[in-house]
Formats: structure tokens, C-alpha cells, sequence
DNA sequence: TTCACAATACCCATTTATGTTGATTTTTCA
DNA sequence: TGAAAAATCAACATAAATGGGTATTGTGAA
């Protein structure tokens, strides 16, 4: 039987060469390619033949759920598994939604992610416990994500998100974007709704966490 | 000649597998212990024998510069190179003065971590370009923080940036602290001029880098 | 014992953000 | 082409944050 051929989205060298280091002790797998970028990775994908893709959900340029979509999309017969350090129930549903086979946390026992790996080539899904309790005692805060009507961010919302995470006040946003101010407080409206946060502070870090500042 | 001996503090454990791995290919380095937060970096030491600690910024439960400052106080006879994706003049500059005795952004040319202990070791001071343009790019920015007359944030700042970070008012923190609504006001208020930020998106986007959230 | 600083608290004025509601135009895609 | 989604704008009211200043208390170091 060959291997199973793995490449790694992260945007850590060193952890990339980590899986490596870990995955020299386990015959069937092998680490066939290393991705810094979810642009890095789609490129990667149609240059090098792999069974299964390591994704970061934090990446920069493309993050691991845009990603995620895209290669759900147009990428058949790669495997996908999310593997960050992220275990809000926000990230874990994206990633799932968006076709992710699996979840895995980092940090986890040693033998996790191998173990993962394994039950997602068998055709199975593979969810870290952590992950797990995260979507279980999730539901009931963002249970207006659930039930099939995922809301995704629209291009310009993310333009003002990641303005605001900038520091940029309404008036800075609508300058630099060539929009009224009023428009500017529309789609921070609808962005604190979508993410069922309340201020500026929970904007910000989601764009953090997505690396989109 | 005896080896290097190394300590990696990084929460990640891929990583710190990771620079084991490289480092197996230098005979003059050796990774003798792997600490998760700063505080069992601070533990570790007192328990192996090390003349290096590679020490990560963005660390949970004790941050890096906090760990920094009471390494130089309390341990002699180790060297720390700083070691992280921040660069931030902020952070750039407050390991430096918490003495540092360098600064090696990660995710740089594959010899250079292995150089900058080298240089470190020998008495020398390393910093990688990106933190040495960090810093010279800073000055105008920052010269309130340089020459000396570094504010570093006290106790009642830091819970009440974190609040701030989760999505705290200014009426709940007060609350959650049991002060006054205006004492929170002011501790923002001089938040905001220490680190020099406008707003709540500057101040959380401080507590995440430093992973006080 | 001074001196510095942390922590507390309040005043005022101004700006900015949030919430509610409703609307029009443009784009996208089935 | 026609429906759905996205992007645009604005009036109103309320809540909250920002900026400036001042002042008291306690603690610990020089």
C-alpha cells in the first residue's frame, strides 16, 4: 500500500517541519509538500499529487476557511483536515460548513493527528475533543449561524472589518473606500450581527484570528 | 567542546519539535527542554541545566516580556534570544530592554536561528533585519516609549485591556472589578497614551499579540 | 521622611459608535 | 430576464467612548 501523500498549509516553517520530524516515525503517512499561504496551497494542490491537505484555518493572504471553500469547490478527491490552534465554535463550524473532513486542535496527545489522518483517508470525520465541546456548548450562542443558514462575510464587509481592526473610524473607512459614512455604519451593523459580537472589540479580533490584519 | 544547551519556550509544540529537528543537523546545538507558558520556562530553569533559552513573545499565562524581565533579574548565567512572528517595534523594543540579547523573527533564512545563537553565545548581539528595520522605523512612532523612559502597563491596566479585549463596557468592568465606571475610564485613558492607540481596536489588538486573551 | 507611583475618583465637553428603521440602486447568477 | 443578494444612503435617538483636567489615598523605595 503507498502512503498516504500530505501537504501542510501553515504559515509556521517550524511547524511544518514538525509534522515532518513527527510524521518520520509513522510509514503511511508522508509530508509531500509545505504551503505558507491558502493561495500557496491551491497552487500547490495542482502541481503536486496529494490524498490529503493539513490546513491552518489562520493563514494570511487566503485564510483556511476561504480555503476551504474554494478547494471544496473545484478540488476533487483531496481530503481536507483543519488543524489549529483556534477552537472557537465560530472557526470549527466555518471549517465544517465549508467541507472540512475533520477538526483537529494543536497541542493535542501526540498520536492525535495521525490518528486523524487515518480516520479521514478511511472516509470517515475526525473531530478533536476540544473541537467537539466547542460546537456542542456553541449552539446556543450562535445558533443563529446553524441550521444550514451560515452567513458568510460579503467582500466589502470585510474591507470595513478589517479597516476598523485597523483603527480607522467611519469617516476614515468611507474616505478610504469612496463611500458615505452612513454606508460605513450599515455594514458594521450587519458585521456585529452576522458575528454576534457587540463592539469594536469583538471585529477586531475576529480579523486578528483570521489574519486578516 | 560541549554543546549549546537550549530551552525553547513556545506554546506550540510543533514547533519546539520542529527546531529540534533542524538543529539536529548542527553537532554545536542541542535542545534540552520545551516550556509551554512563561511561567514553566521560569520553572525549567531552575530544574536544567541550559545557557540559552529561545523564548517565544506571545505566550500564554506569562507573556514574553514579562518572563524576560524576570529572567534578567533573578537568573544568571543564561542567555535568552527572543523568537516570534511579532514584529512590532513595541514588542521588538520591550524584549530588548527587558535584555534581550536578541531578536529573531521567525520564518527567516533556514541557518539563521542556528547563526543568531552562535552570535548570542559568543558575547554578540543578534536582530534578524525585519526587527532591526522594526526598530529603526519605530523611533518616530514610538521615541515617547525610547530614551529610557519605557512605561511598562501595572497590574489594574492589564485586567482592565483584557476586559476591554473581551468585549467589556466601561460600566461592567467597573462591575467586574468593583471600581468606579470613571476610574475604568481613566485606566483606558492612560492605556491609550502608553501604548499610544486611538481606540478599543488598538488596545485588543495589544492584548492578543501578547496573548493576555 | 520625602518622593514617585499606582490606584482611586470625578468634572466637563466633544466625538464616536450603536440601534432602529426604511429605502434605493447595482450586481450577481440561475 | 427576473429574483436574490450586495452595496448604497440617511434620519433619528441613545449609548458609549475619548480627551482634558484635577485630586486623594496608600504603598514602597531612596
Amino acid at each position: 500500500m503507498c502512503p498516504t501523500r500530505i501537504i501542510v498549509a501553515d504559515t509556521n516553517d517550524l511547524v511544518a517541519i514538525g509534522i515532518s520530524a513527527r510524521f518520520a516515525e509513522e510509514a503511511d503517512l508522508h509530508v509531500v509538500g509545505h504551503a505558507r499561504t491558502g493561495k500557496e496551497l491551491l497552487e500547490l494542490i495542482t502541481q503536486v499529487k496529494a490524498d490529503l491537505a493539513l490546513l491552518e484555518v489562520s493563514l494570511p493572504e487566503m485564510d483556511g476557511i476561504d480555503t476551504m471553500r474554494h478547494i471544496h469547490k473545484h478540488c476533487e478527491g483531496i481530503k481536507v483536515l483543519a488543524h489549529s490552534l483556534l477552537t472557537e465554535i465560530e472557526y470549527v463550524n466555518s471549517m465544517l460548513i465549508e467541507g472540512a473532513d475533520g477538526y483537529v486542535v494543536k497541542n493535542g496527545p501526540k498520536g492525535e493527528l495521525a490518528e486523524a489522518i487515518r480516520t479521514v483517508m478511511d472516509g470517515g470525520t475526525y473531530l478533536s475533543p476540544t473541537a467537539r465541546e466547542s460546537v456542542a456548548a456553541g449552539y446556543q450562542f450562535t445558533n443563529k449561524h446553524m441550521g444550514g443558514e451560515y452567513v458568510g462575510l460579503t467582500t466589502r464587509e470585510r474591507e470595513i472589518i478589517r479597516l476598523v481592526a485597523l483603527q480607522y473610524g467611519n469617516a476614515e473607512i468611507g474616505e478610504a473606500l469612496g463611500i458615505s459614512e452612513g454606508t460605513v455604519k450599515t455594514h458594521r451593523k450587519n458585521l456585529m450581527h452576522k458575528l454576534n459580537v457587540r463592539g469594536v472589540a469583538g471585529l477586531v479580533k475576529y480579523a486578528m484570528d483570521r489574519r486578516w490584519i
